[in-house]
DNA sequence: GCCCGGGTCACCCTTGTGGGGGATGCGGTT
DNA sequence: AACCGCATCCCCCACAAGGGTGACCCGGGC
């Protein structure tokens, strides 16, 4: 019943710090380390973990290289959330492409270390904070690899119907007169939405809806 | 208080379609149809509609010149509602100059349709989703009702930055920060923005933005 | 039986947003 | 000189939006 984690740093340090935050969660459990991408495969291997917290910059083996071989080689792969800086994430568009579930901030609180393994553990994404930002000004997603997160979001059919439309321009009062709902449960919906999505408010999703290929312009 | 609405299409397949989503709203009542151009007038004067669906090709008499017509003739004329595919939209300009309200496509979801007679029926134009496409970075030609609107499309470069800030998904406060400007410098940008583009937020403003191939999913 | 996810709706609270003004300076154009 | 578009910044105000929390009902799975 408990998430099952292992952490993938190069500084020990980091490995620790993690390592206490998700213990001191009931349902987590700190399962494995290491603290190179060459030696992920064994110990995923060994400890099985549901999720893997991954750095991306390390000696050897880089984390897109890791999460690469790793989805590609396991037959029940487990999840990967990225850690970064988000000083430099040019790699975030590689990051999705190698099949990673989202981001993790190195500066985020216990919190919302913990609260993030919990979303990607259930098969959804974390795009936002950090991912949409750069996947809008840099390169691009074409369908790909983005298309998959927002899928893996796993919004329900609500949720999706709510989405649709927010993207083409309703408010929460106009949504509920379109779907003869209370103002109040397009709110809850869209609130849903926005946690899934990691988005902050509904321009972002909507972005997030366009970029991901939910959404396409023209129809 | 429930907003009359007349459809005029050579096809009754769309007629039909359209009848019924709009009786399928307690707020909105079919009360007129034509199917072509030169019986939009008798139609008109005597259902009353407070919108008219009009669409853009019919045999002899076509929806712009009908719609020039009825405006140019009637005291209290209806709003108008252009239906297109979007395939061709060489007459966008040319609706809008015949005093056409704003357009909707023809795979419209009903919530969308709807909608959008209750926006123009407030009073208010559409100028979404189709019509934005140029209006961005073409300038319109001069004269006629929308030709102001069309030439109050054309952004300025701080204005088109600002929008594409916005397209990220950032906050006003964001933005700001950004281009090292004053929150209130922002809002009033952005305020021009919504207002050129004839969009309600932010939200419709990067819509639009994606719509209009301003900004591109992917970069 | 119970639990749980989904959908529905309710309340509180804070803040960002958007609409309405207006003011200033600056660089072109006429 | 007068004008105007543009950019910058300021005020007030109303309200939608978003976060947090809790509630009810239903249907399905344990």
């Amino acid at each position: 019943m408990t998430i099952r984690v292992a952490v993938v740093d190069d500084e020990e340090l980091i490995r620790v710090g993690l390592r206490i935050i998700l213990d001191a969660q009931p349902d987590l459990e700190a399962v494995g380390e290491a603290a190179d991408g060459a030696d992920v495969p064994a110990m995923v291997a060994r400890t099985r973990p549901d999720v893997v917290l991954m750095d991306v910059r390390m000696p050897a083996i880089d984390g897109i290289q890791a999460t690469r071989q790793l989805l590609a080689t396991s037959a029940l792969p487990p999840r990967v959330l990225m850690i970064t800086t988000f000083d430099n994430d040019d790699y975030v568009y590689d990051a999705l492409r190698a099949g990673a579930s989202g981001f993790l901030l190195k500066r985020a609180r216990p919190a919302e270390v913990a609260e993030a393994v919990r979303v990607v553990a259930r098969g959804e994404s974390l795009l936002f904070p950090a991912a949409i930002r750069r996947l809008v000004e840099t390169h691009g997603s074409s369908g790909g690899p983005a298309g998959d997160r927002l899928r893996a979001a796993r919004l329900t059919e609500r949720e999706a119907e709510v989405l649709r439309l927010m993207s083409t321009g309703l408010s929460n009062a106009e949504i509920a007169a379109s779907l003869f709902l209370g103002v109040e449960t397009v709110r809850t919906h869209v609130r849903n939405v926005l946690t899934k999505l990691g988005a902050r408010d509904r321009t972002q999703a909507v972005i997030a809806a366009y970029e991901s290929g939910f959404i396409s312009p023209g129809g």
